[in-house]
Parts: structure tokens; C-alpha cells; sequence
DNA sequence: CTGAAAGCGCTTACAG
DNA sequence: CTGAAAGCGCTTACAG
């Protein structure tokens, strides 16, 4: 049915090593003879068997990016980044989502879905424990971890104290004193991330002397109703927070329309502060700690690529890749 | 280095042809040798090799997503569903984004990119023109078309001209005369669902009488900010429209947005209603006509994987699938 | 620079 | 029910 490869070859009157050669463009190859058997190919509308030159070779020309959660608008940001990354490459992209540990877990383990199939794998924002659970660290092939680090992994990622620091002490420099949290889950949790969010967020009141009171942090399930319900509870705590820090900017949008519909006027009653700079944190003047997840997937794409061609070699050096954040101050923290 | 079929067969003290057979759980093989065979390659962990098995059998096991969005809700759901409908049949998913002709358009035609390595391709979101001077059709696999309808070519998608009447119906009846217009691209585009709503708000304009005022419609672009640029346009004109119908939520937000700036109260002074049923379309008390994303996603996988099981039988009857859509009425149009 | 030939690891008529 | 053998379509030492 389809073209062979010795199809070409009869055509071109040459062998079929030949022909493979010239395709790939490789330099053994008289340029003139190169360049016959390439216009052919292209007259003939050839083009190479994946699966034939995949076996032949042992590699799959594919990598894989694992992950627990598949939408919203980090994850989109993050592909968009990869997919420029990865373009130059020629691999093709599988996705396979896990779903999360005890809530919809993938019938198979991440390993048994990507196993000889990847000649890498791209683990997307999941905690530890949860690449070990899924088999990830087992496949011989090179793996990037995304969205935090872990010793001996390589790794791109933010400084998620660092940026959360950033956005407490903003709340700081702007006078208050009783900061109030809304969390991804509840915490602490198996996700890193979160846990040095909180960690940051605990050294700014620390650091400047405030009163640490847990009864001002709540879980808001990275939703936007959740984030309304979180800081519906916030407000309706006597001495509630005069300022909150949400760690993501979809519950502080909830947020921000539980204090609309009391009546509470944010940035002036309350101030409030995002996390991620997301799309529509300009058109609600939230401030925020903005992270580069375009960049973040970018960064991670060519690192992978980048470990796959090393090879088993240069193991040792994994210095994980930080991105920076960036303070948004906006209308939100009265500014 | 890794196992090969051949190994298992030493040690179960058989030939491969049976190895083979027991693995993909044939019949014609005994049961007793079957469970043995299965339970030796389990032990050794064996797992049989996709390159070397797509090119004995001449299936490549993958299914490409082709679009040009790569990014937000609606991709997103789109996307969770596929998953679904896909997970029992374990093939591979890769992704292509073309990127917009004329914008960001991938450098490679869609056709380079999946040829010979897919069984199928997932159109999602592209006119008729772009599949196939994405050279699509060309392609020797089945094609199942997401989010619109082609003569000819399976597809799955909702009926957008019933879906904007909907909309537009729902405003009449809450006595609106002067009934504006946000939508996506400057109409006509070359998106065919765009052009059918507009068709259909045309269609409910004219049928109840309604005067057809051009300047009451103006582009949104699909995102927040161009939605909320479109609204100030039609909030500046004298006479205004008095209700507004949004082709997307994320738009409407962004109109909402815009009302509120200039003291003009949703569903009280000016109505509005969206498209899509996205997350927020609740937290922000707007009425949208739902769309069930998800479901087109899992139709769509299922469709493909049925036309690839049929081989090339069986291509005259291909109806299209039409999903339903929903009426959700809420604060902003004063419900 | 080029070709003959072996090999990659499976699957599948075919024969028994 | 089982096996020997050919074949899928490439790539790659090896020899020249």
C-alpha cells in the first residue's frame, strides 16, 4: 500500500542504505546523490515508517507528560510552552493524565502507560510520593520534574517560598497585622508547593513580629467557588484578617465576589492578593505574585530534550532550574 | 538490554508465535499454557515492544488531537472527555496546534506532522479550509470533526444556530427590542459555528419583527479584555442596546465587567447573557446557553475509535452527531 | 561515497 | 492448540 523505502531506491537507482542516508541527511552522502534522492522521495510523496525506523534505531521519537491534573489555565500556559520548545524536536507529545491518588485514579499506573513508548517523561505538578506510587522513577528513560523539586531530580520550577514571601510582605509593607490564607487544600498536604507557600507565608509574620493564628487559614480547593467559601468563613471570624493572601488568583476571584456581595470593599475594607497572574487578574485589579509558566514549560521541554541526548552520561549534575516571580501590585492591596 | 518476546518464550518453554498469542489473549491457545506464558512474562516483567509490534501489524496504536487553540475552558473539557471515552482503548494520544494560519501557524502542515503515525485524527475547532489545506484529508485514516459539521465528514458538535437562538429567544421574552451582538472574529469569519450563531440570532431578530442594526454588533475576540472593549463600543452608542447576547462567557465577563465600571447594572439596566456554560458563569450570576463540552469530547473519541475499527467499510453513512444545549437563566439577564 | 546483509522485536499465514 | 519461518520497513556496522 504505502511507499518503502526500496521503492525510492529502485527509483533513484541506488540502495535503500543510501536512501536512508540521504533522507536523514547525513553527511556520507555525495551532495549530488543526496539531493537526487531527496527530490524523489518528495516527487513520490515518501515519507519514512515511524514504527520501521523506531525499531531499527530503538527510539521512540516520543515523550510523554504525566500528569494528575489536565486543565485550567496553568496547565494550558505550561503546554503552549512546551509545544514551542518542543517544535524543533519532532517528537510527538503523548499526554496521560493519572487522575488523583483516592479521588480518579487511572485504572494504569502511569509507568505501564508510557513504559517503551517515551524516550522521556515530562511529570507535571506531582508530589513525590506520587512519581514513586506511579512507577516513573523505574522507566530507564530520562525524567523532568515540573512544578518542584526534589534531590538528585532534575527540575523546573518557581521558588514557591520565595513567591510567596513576596506577596505577604506586600500585605506587610501595606500595615497590616492580621493576614488571613486561603489554601490549595488543606494543609499541610502531599503537594510541595503548597507546603513552602505556607512556609513562606509563615516566615514573613514571623519575621516581622506578627501573631501566627491558624483559624485564619482556609482551603479553597484552587476553585473559584472555593475560594468564595474559603473567604466567606475569613469574614465571618470575629477579628477576621484585614488582608488575605490567596495561592491562587481563581479563589481569589471567589474571593473577591464573597466581599462584594457583604458588602466589603476590597483593597479598602480588605485588601487581597493573587497567585499565578493569571489571564483576568488585570481586568479584576487583583494584585498578584505572578509566576512564567509559559516559560516554566518551555524551560522544561528543553531540558528534557537536553537529558535525552546526553544520554546515561553527565548524571550527576542536576542543578534544578528556578524561575522568577514578579509582584503585581494592583487595586486589590489599595494600590 | 530489555526483554524480548523471545526471552519469555526460553523460559516458558515455547515459541514466540505463542508468547504472542497468550500475551494478546487470544483464544486459540490453550488456557493452561495461556495463564503460564502470561504469568512467567509478568514475572519477568516483560512488556512487548509498540515499535516493533506496530510494524508487524501495520497499526500505529495513536490518535492525534489536531487544533489551532491549544488553551483554555473549552479545550480543556473538550480534552477530559476524550480522556475518558479513550482510556479502554489504550492508544496513544498525541497533540498537534496548528497554530492560526496568518497568526502563529505551525511550520509544518498537520499532515507532515501525523502521517504514518496515526490511525485517526480529532479535528477540533478548524473551518473546513484549514483542514484541508492542513492536507487532513489526504491522510489515509479516519478524520471525526469536533465542534462542527461538514457534508460528508463525521462529526460531533451542538446545532450553534438552535443554541444562539436560545439565547436570543430568552431576551425577547424578557421584552428586549435593541438586542446587541459580541462576537468572536469580525462576522463572517471562516469559523463556521460563529457565522451559525450570528445566523441564528438574525433569525429571532427578524422573526419577532426586531429591527437588524449592524452597529449593535461588535468582536470580542473570545477573550475577557475583548469582551469588555466590545461592550464599552456598544455602551457608548445612542440609542444602545438595552440587552446583549455574548458568544462566549469569558466575554461576557469582561462585558459585565465594563457595565459595572460605568455604573450600569447587569440584568437591571442593560441585560446580558453568554455562551458556553463555563465554571464561572454561575459565581458571576450570568445566564449563558450550556454547551456540554465534555460530552462532545467523549462522542468524538468514540466516534474515532468506532470509524478506525471499521476500516474503510461502512464510510457511507456518516451522520452527524448533535449534542443538545441549555438555557441557564440567571441574574444578569434579571432573573 | 556506496551497497549487501544482518538485525531491530514483533505478528501471522501456513502446516501440522 | 502449537511452531518454524517469513515478513513488517527501516538502520547500521562492515567491507570496499
Amino acid at each position: 500500500m504505502a511507499l518503502t523505502i526500496r521503492d525510492v531506491a529502485r527509483a533513484a537507482g541506488v540502495s535503500t542504505a543510501t536512501v536512508s542516508r540521504a533522507l536523514r541527511g547525513l553527511d556520507n552522502v555525495d551532495p549530488a546523490t543526496r539531493d537526487r534522492v531527496v527530490r524523489i522521495a518528495r516527487e513520490m510523496k515518501f515519507s519514512v515508517s515511524p514504527s520501521a525506523s523506531r525499531l531499527a534505531t530503538g527510539r521512540t521519537g516520543s515523550i510523554a507528560i504525566v500528569t494528575p491534573f489536565l486543565g485550567g489555565w496553568y496547565f494550558t500556559e505550561l503546554f503552549a510552552g512546551m509545544e514551542a520548545a518542543l517544535q524543533r524536536f519532532d517528537v510527538d507529545l503523548l499526554l496521560h493524565a493519572t487522575g488523583m491518588p483516592g479521588v480518579t485514579a487511572h485504572p494504569l499506573r502511569a509507568h505501564e502507560r508510557v513504559r517503551r513508548r517515551v524516550d522521556g517523561v515530562l511529570v507535571l505538578g506531582m508530589p513525590l510520593e506520587m512519581v514513586e506510587s506511579e512507577g516513573l522513577f523505574e522507566l530507564d528513560v530520562p525524567v523532568v520534574l515540573l512544578g518542584l523539586q526534589a534531590p538528585g531530580v532534575p527540575s523546573v520550577s518557581i521558588d514557591d517560598r520565595l513567591a510567596a514571601r513576596m506577596a505577604v510582605e506586600h500585605l506587610v509593607e501595606r500595615g497590616h497585622k492580621r493576614i488571613g490564607l486561603i489554601s490549595g487544600r488543606p494543609l499541610p498536604t502531599m503537594f510541595v508547593p503548597e507546603n513552602d507557600r505556607l512556609a513562606g507565608y509563615l516566615e514573613v509574620l514571623v519575621e516581622h513580629g506578627l501573631s501566627v493564628d491558624e483559624t485564619l487559614r482556609e482551603p479553597g480547593d484552587f476553585k473559584v467557588a472555593g475560594g468564595e467559601q474559603a473567604m466567606e468563613r475569613l469574614l465571618s471570624l470575629r477579628p477576621g484578617p484585614t488582608a488575605v493572601f490567596a495561592m491562587s488568583d481563581e479563589m481569589a476571584y471567589g474571593a473577591l465576589r464573597a466581599m462584594r456581595r457583604r458588602g466589603v470593599e476590597p483593597g479598602k475594607d480588605i485588601a487581597i492578593i493573587g497567585f499565578d497572574g493569571h489571564d483576568l487578574a488585570d481586568t479584576f485589579d487583583l494584585s498578584t505574585v505572578r509566576q512564567p509558566v509559559r516559560d516554566l514549560g518551555k524551560a522544561a521541554g528543553e531540558l528534557l530534550m537536553e537529558r535525552i541526548a546526553a544520554g546515561s552520561l553527565a548524571d550527576a549534575e542536576v542543578a534544578p532550574i528556578l524561575l522568577p516571580t514578579q509582584l503585581y501590585a494592583r487595586g486589590s492591596t489599595g494600590c
